[in-house]
DNA sequence: CGCTTAATGGCAGATGGTGCCAATAAATGT
DNA sequence: ACATTTATTGGCACCATCTGCCATTAAGCG
């Protein structure tokens, strides 16, 4: 009765905590994508991101299972960010009005290094195909987690048909209206460029309405 | 004025046709998709693979570019037959009934053999990221050329919002739908299973009207 | 059979990535 | 202060992946 969280006396060096090792991978990743960007993903070598981190490249290897994972620490906070947006979703609203209202105070909350770095890297998939690759799998994760939200709003079991379909067209969307504004904010990103990915969204999502 | 397709008076050794190269590729895709399904991808070395295709290592690498692609021809296989469907689509019916119409008779067309290997492929991505990630790449140019389909029956330029919307969306339901009967054809697949498939992606896309 | 060109195979080598162990760092107990 | 315990780090050896280079072989043609 005395384990409901189990007892722990601990005794020695205590891990690190969680967002400490965030705080790591992320300044890793910050320094590989800047790599990347600079002379491709090909020509920089796990070496060169320890060396410019400070690392031991033994240590950059326990961080990231592959290179092209340096990215995933960056992009996961873009898709975070709009699975926080879903699961505020409130049931007697339009999807859409709900992005209208809550997208906007959620980009003031993000840095805007942060969203420069992001579309930096969705760039960066086009013609790195190692990174694409690496992207596409994070997009994927994405979608469980979307189909997640959509499964309790519908009172759905999770893997039920109609909800994975919805979460994959809605996750097709967002990546075709996230290359987009990419693509445009090529040269420094204005707040007109993400109110316009907003509304991208928003008019993919009518279109998709029109489908059949 | 000479040049309209360049003269040329070949002289030694003619290139293997692309059809021979084609079939090699296939072979050594099958026994790579064998192996990997035996003893996994990471297990699988590429020295094994050529082995088995009776090749050198060498030129085991020159036919593919990674490990993982190995996969490529086969899956090529099954989203060329789907766009080879898209492709012959009416304009005066709907999506869903052409399916209906085109499908059966495509079924007919490939080896069961394949389809079985297909199938395997499929269910081995969700055990084997790296299969996975080659997967999704392979779909996104699959989406590509969808893309061009849904362009040139909507009169709009390839690379519009809304027909890159609608290609995604409908890469995306396949894809479901494609996992879906992958799944549940996990021992020995039959023609009802097929044509399960085919209703899956039916009720798939009716599934997306209904979005919004 | 010589000539030309394409494909192949073998070998060296750089990079990606892992297992193992010694060294160090951060806590607690005496 | 010091020993003890546990987690992280770094160094090293090692296998696999993939590429460049060159010699060899194969396939056509006069």
């Amino acid at each position: 009765m005395t384990d409901v969280v189990t007892e722990k006396p601990r005794r020695g060096r205590p891990p690190v905590s969680d967002e400490q090792r965030r705080r790591q991978r992320l300044d890793l990743s910050r320094h590989a994508v800047r790599l990347f960007a600079e002379q491709g993903v090909a020509a920089t070598s796990g070496e060169q991101i320890a060396q410019a981190a400070g690392v031991s490249e033994r240590t950059f290897w326990r961080y990231f299972p592959h290179k092209e994972s340096c990215v995933e620490p960056l992009l996961t906070k873009m898709v975070e960010a709009f699975c926080v947006v879903v699961r505020a979703w409130p049931r007697e609203l339009e999807l859409i009005d709900h992005l209208r209202e809550a997208y906007s105070p959620l980009l003031d909350a993000a840095s805007d290094e942060d969203i420069e770095a992001v579309l930096a890297v969705v760039r960066l998939t086009h013609g790195e195909q190692a990174l694409r690759a690496a992207y596409l799998m994070l997009r994927e994760r994405a979608e469980d987690a979307l189909a997640d939200v959509l499964a309790e709003r519908a009172g759905l079991p999770r893997d039920a048909i109609e909800v994975r379909v919805q979460a994959a067209a809605m996750s097709a969307v967002l990546k075709v209206a996230t290359d987009d504004v990419a693509r445009s904010a090529a040269d420094g990103v204005t707040r007109e460029t993400l109110e316009g990915h907003r509304e991208q969204i928003a008019a993919a999502l009518r279109g998709l309405s029109q489908m059949l």
